[in-house]
DNA sequence: TGTACATCAGTGAACGCGCGTTCACTGATGTAC
DNA sequence: TGTACATCAGTGAACGCGCGTTCACTGATGTAC
């Protein structure tokens, strides 16, 4: 089996003639492209349809009327094609945060935060089992390559931003967040610094995100049926009490 | 194939001279009753090791020297097998938190929280596969039946109690709670009243449930991998904001 | 510009596997009288 | 208590299925000179 890669760089001295191999423009690139995304595309589709553990190379074949084998042209394994998926999920929902929070005036923090809380909400009901994939319960055996780590880190980001904003206006007193300093050793040496904001800030802001989290999820998953059936005003109460606890609440942006 | 059912009910005047048949006390149903929960401890088993997904009736077979048809007997399909792994997972964590709480002091009211909410987090790193079953991503396809719906309310049940003891005693201030009245239908007319407190009580609780949901499959989900080490810690601070959100915080209770 | 060659995309057949479920059956155990 | 019968647990073979992956191959496309 031939290795789905570009072929070696050839250097030629005084400039290319043809686009050169292995160059992302060329057209052989390009329908490459093309069709890895059609791919994709189909496994997303498959994905929704039968979950992570239906997802199969021999299925996503017969879709784009392929044979099963011409997928090894594309991708080396069914795990490489899963991380693919997990890699873009990151990124779909990270780019959605960031376009959504960006859209706010800098001055509302709440109204930042609401808006980046919504837009996970939102991508995540869209995309179920793409969310389920990312923030679901893991799979056994499988182990998330370092490739993950970048992109996963969007929405926490995006999350720290506003968090940076207020605790730069002075809009952050220490007792709001109401975390012991020292609580966490990595999160002193490590997060801390490296965001250059007190542990207990960023402590808070984890919090936040984990709260997000665990509404999103919960209403996705099926757990507020019968309980609960206007989701939106739940979900914006929710957003309310976890922005007030880490300091970004109506009132202060408000003040 | 034969059903797996107890055989008809023969009614004998004058009392029984021996079990009756479907008698749950004689010897061929304990038999059986052991037997299948040899099948459910060697299918958790298996949960742990392989996921959901992974589960086979034929690989529990194995396990338990029996040919695979023979498992037919006891389980009528896979699903069967199960939603069965389901309720005993709701009801082994719901007895670990009614156990945790119930060993606290019961003027106690951010004690027995905290009790509740650690069981659940303990009982969640204990059995992770198991906790996915029930709190994950769900599989699609497989819809839970009615008989998960008893099971399933423990938990947050426990949780309820705790609510209503801290409401009777006139602990719970509306403005704690921060929920505007009437914002959810299926909440003012269906659970509110069911349990006798006041909506926004209700929702505040279904807060609380949500938020820990959202600390322990945080955790559990390998997220918080990188940020934060000291879990036990941080779960601690979580709880504290979650209980000092619904009213039942430690400077309220020790007042 | 033409030609020889390398590299590519894609195919069809096959391997070996494990799965859920059914079926007709054999003995063992319990029941009825 | 003994005997005829019904009901049970459990077996082994088989059905039909879909899966991931490999392999040797054929044409098409791009590259080098």
């Amino acid at each position: 089996m031939q290795a789905p890669l570009a072929y070696a760089r050839t250097d030629r001295p005084g400039g290319y003639r043809w686009a050169v191999p292995g160059d992302p423009a060329s057209p052989r690139a390009r329908a490459r492209a093309a069709i890895v995304d059609e791919i994709k595309a189909a496994a997303r589709r498959q994905l929704e349809e039968r979950g992570a553990a239906g997802l199969s190379v021999r299925h996503v074949a017969r879709d784009l009327h392929m044979s099963s084998s011409g997928m090894y042209r594309y991708f080396a394994s069914r795990d490489e094609l899963l991380t693919a998926l997990i890699i873009d999920a990151y990124d779909s929902i990270g780019e959605a945060v960031e376009v959504a929070e960006a859209s706010v005036d800098r001055a509302d923090l709440f109204g930042r935060y609401f808006a980046a809380a919504n837009a996970v909400r939102s991508w995540a009901k869209a995309r179920p089992q793409e969310y389920g994939l990312v923030f679901g319960s893991p799979v056994p055996g499988y182990v998330a390559p370092p490739e993950t780590i970048v992109p996963a880190s969007r929405v926490p980001l995006a999350l720290a931003r506003i968090l940076r904003d207020a605790y730069d206006a002075g809009k952050i007193v220490p007792a709001a967040t109401g975390l012991p300093p020292g609580v966490d050793h990595a999160l002193a040496t490590s997060v801390s610094p490296l965001m250059g904001l007190p542990p207990d800030v960023v402590a808070s802001g984890i919090l936040a995100w984990v709260e997000l989290f665990g509404y999103v999820s919960f209403e996705l998953f099926g757990h507020l049926l019968g309980s609960i059936d206007d989701g939106d005003a739940f979900f914006r109460v929710a957003c309310e009490r976890t922005a007030e606890g880490i300091g970004v609440g109506k009132g202060r942006a408000r003040a």
